[in-house]
DNA sequence: CTCCAGGCTTTAG
DNA sequence: CTAAAGCATGGA
């Protein structure tokens, strides 16, 4: 089947580049995106975004489509900080995408003191060693693998396929999701949510703050790294250097959205706009 | 060669 | 409690 969206705010380039997804590829006139065991193909042409996939209402929700960004836009612009400004002009078809929690766990514990190319480069490494094959569109791909799977797998495969030093938090943590699952962490309120994914080996405040946005839909998270301490001082005159610090100065400013307008503004830094 | 990348864990003070 | 060292890997 295929969804079609007004393109102006769902653009598949300013989606998918800004971070915070890794298992996506050029692709025709647009792009193949993958997440848990799903796949589609997503592009644009004239002023209509379309995604044609097996499974819509999973993708439907996947590119958070029932999402006025409009709103999200317009209250970017009010705050009156040139970048962010910029971000939300020149990215306008950013969307936050509604990923697999467990997917975001592991991908987040690989990203940390890490770059963009070599973790993708990780990732796509376990889904084709330890991940279901699966077909779309005539072309072949692998499902993120299950926890049973990372875990049966172990460190020494991890370090094997580059990994580095995480292989031991990979092979922890899914040990644990393998014997006791993630369900009961859907129900909790950020804020425990954050502090029981701090009780998980490579899980530190700045991998919960991506996993609780993109993974569990909370979108007051406001992730600080590297990009984000370098703008908070040179865009807006920030003095503070502790993350938890900056964390909540940014949480404060931007309250329930605080997510949108990171994701804006790691975008326009990255991309120098 | 050094420095850095969507940082976390461990150890020292 | 906070501060700093140590950690694999690859690209600039």
């Amino acid at each position: 089947m295929t969804i079609d969206y007004d393109a102006h705010y769902f653009s598949p380039r300013d989606t998918l580049e800004c971070g915070q997804i890794f298992r996506f590829t050029p692709y025709g006139e647009g792009y193949r995106v993958y997440s848990a065991d799903k796949a589609c193909y997503v592009y644009t042409r004239g002023n209509t975004t379309y995604i044609e996939c097996d499974d819509g209402e999973y993708f439907y929700n996947f590119f958070d489509l029932g999402r006025d960004y409009a709103e999200i836009n317009d209250k970017a612009k009010s705050y009156n900080v040139p970048l962010l400004t910029r971000g939300a002009e020149l990215g306008a078809g950013l969307r936050l995408l509604n990923q697999s929690a467990e997917e975001m766990i592991y991908s987040f514990i690989i990203s940390q003191n890490n770059n963009i190319p070599r973790i993708k480069g990780i990732i796509e490494r376990i889904c084709r060693a330890l991940g279901d094959e699966s077909e779309f569109g005539g072309e072949k791909y692998s499902a993120f693998p299950s926890s049973a799977a990372l875990a049966a797998a172990g460190a020494p495969f991890y370090k094997n396929i580059g990994a580095g030093y995480r292989d031991e938090y990979l092979a922890k943590t899914s040990a644990r999701i393998a014997a006791e699952g993630i369900e009961k962490l859907f129900a909790l309120p950020t804020a425990e949510l954050k502090k029981e994914l701090l009780t998980y080996t490579g899980i530190g405040p700045k991998v919960a703050d991506c996993i609780s946005l993109f993974g569990f839909a909370r979108r007051e998270c406001f992730p600080v790294d590297t990009w984000i301490e370098k703008l908070y001082r040179e865009d807006f005159g920030g003095t503070l250097k502790d993350r938890n610090k900056i964390n909540f100065y940014f949480c404060n400013l931007f309250g329930k959205d605080a997510g949108y307008m990171q994701q804006y503004l790691f975008y326009a830094k990255r991309e120098n706009l």
